[in-house]
DNA sequence: AAGCTAGCAGACAGGTCTGTCTATGCCAAG
DNA sequence: CTTGGCATAGACAGACCTGTCTGCTAGCTT
């Protein structure tokens, strides 16, 4: 019984799927190994057994968080069309959707940084992280004729991580719609048609 | 001899240093009480009776970057004129010095409410904070003329909190440029003259 | 001189944290 | 039927955390 259990959701990914909802909700730091444990179902030898540090847990959970957060925002930019212009505004709708889900927390790599010590590993996969869908954004910059891609793709991804961090202190709906027009705003001004 | 010490600078201003310096770099729940008493040289006793509880530390803290970041926002808008227009981008000028100085880690009101529980007072206040930040930059839109003063200052706070946030991963120093530049755009966008 | 205040030094209790280890149960393959 | 692999349950060590408490020192005031 409870083999099938297991059966049906793997040890490991029981803990990652806790450990994601804890780890967002209350900082890796504010989740203590026991609790995902309880929360879980799962023995402590097995969580060790496929997390042999937390750590490594930690980063498990920001690979998740990096794939979930980084495909909403290129469905949205897809879902906006073929134009890399309006697919640069569609972006946008990826932050406005996660404002309005429930137990929206902000940012989870700012606030893994902000908890995690500037060298660790921890850390930098979350500057890794952000690097990643910089570079990424500044390719559809370019495809859409910027005259600065780079410089567009950072205002427009400083635009998106304060619409995000700030969820951390308020999920103010209405955030995200002023995000979006002032990106409109940008990208109209920095791509010559 | 100590008494001097203690007169030129009192435990309670020792305490507080060093739990600004200690928290802003670690987190406040980063640091152990016992690691300000040892980097402060002030007896235990003496920072529970000035801060009965931790919190209460953290809270003080936190009253003092906000006088610290609101005195330099508004020095950096008062430096760039008489003009509401030029004061809202001069603002950015703060943005750019912060992130210029040793020991840069983003923002620490984002980064406190990250690991703070929703609803504690630590967390109220991280809140509070933006607040008034926010009710002062409405103010200056509204001086400057912007069509929609409530939609421009969140913009603009959403570039400054952006600008600020990512600093704890990574202390870019033209990161502030291109929200200036981008600051810029919107007031003129939003501000007809 | 005596008392008061502020501070230093550090032991201590009670809790939580990570990570290790032992003992046990169950299932499937050989 | 037996053996190996994977899981559970939970004790345990050692570190660290907050907050309390006792004793002591030094200077200022009365």
């Amino acid at each position: 019984m409870r083999q099938a259990d297991t059966a049906a959701r793997p040890a490991r990914e029981r803990i990652l799927d806790t450990a994601f909802r804890l780890f967002y909700a209350r900082g890796p730091r504010g989740v203590g190994v026991d609790t995902v444990i309880a929360d879980s179902g799962v023995a402590k030898a097995t969580l060790y057994k496929h997390f042999p540090r937390k750590d490594d847990l930690v980063l498990a959970y920001l690979d998740t968080v990096d794939q979930t957060w980084f495909g909403q925002l290129r469905a949205a930019a897809r879902d906006a069309g073929d134009d890399p212009r309006a697919q640069l505004v569609g972006m946008f709708d990826a932050l406005a959707n996660a404002a309005r889900r429930e137990g929206y927390h902000g940012c989870a790599f700012i606030n893994t940084a902000a908890e995690s010590e500037t060298g660790s590993e921890v850390h930098a996969r979350t500057v890794e992280h952000k690097r990643v869908v910089r570079a990424w954004v500044t390719d559809l910059a370019r495809r859409a004729g910027a005259v600065d891609p780079d410089l567009l793709s950072r205002q427009l991804t400083m635009l998106i991580d304060g619409g995000l961090a700030v969820g951390v202190l308020d999920a103010d709906p209405t955030a995200p719609d002023a995000a979006k027009a002032a990106a409109r705003a940008l990208i109209d001004a920095s791509c010559p048609r």
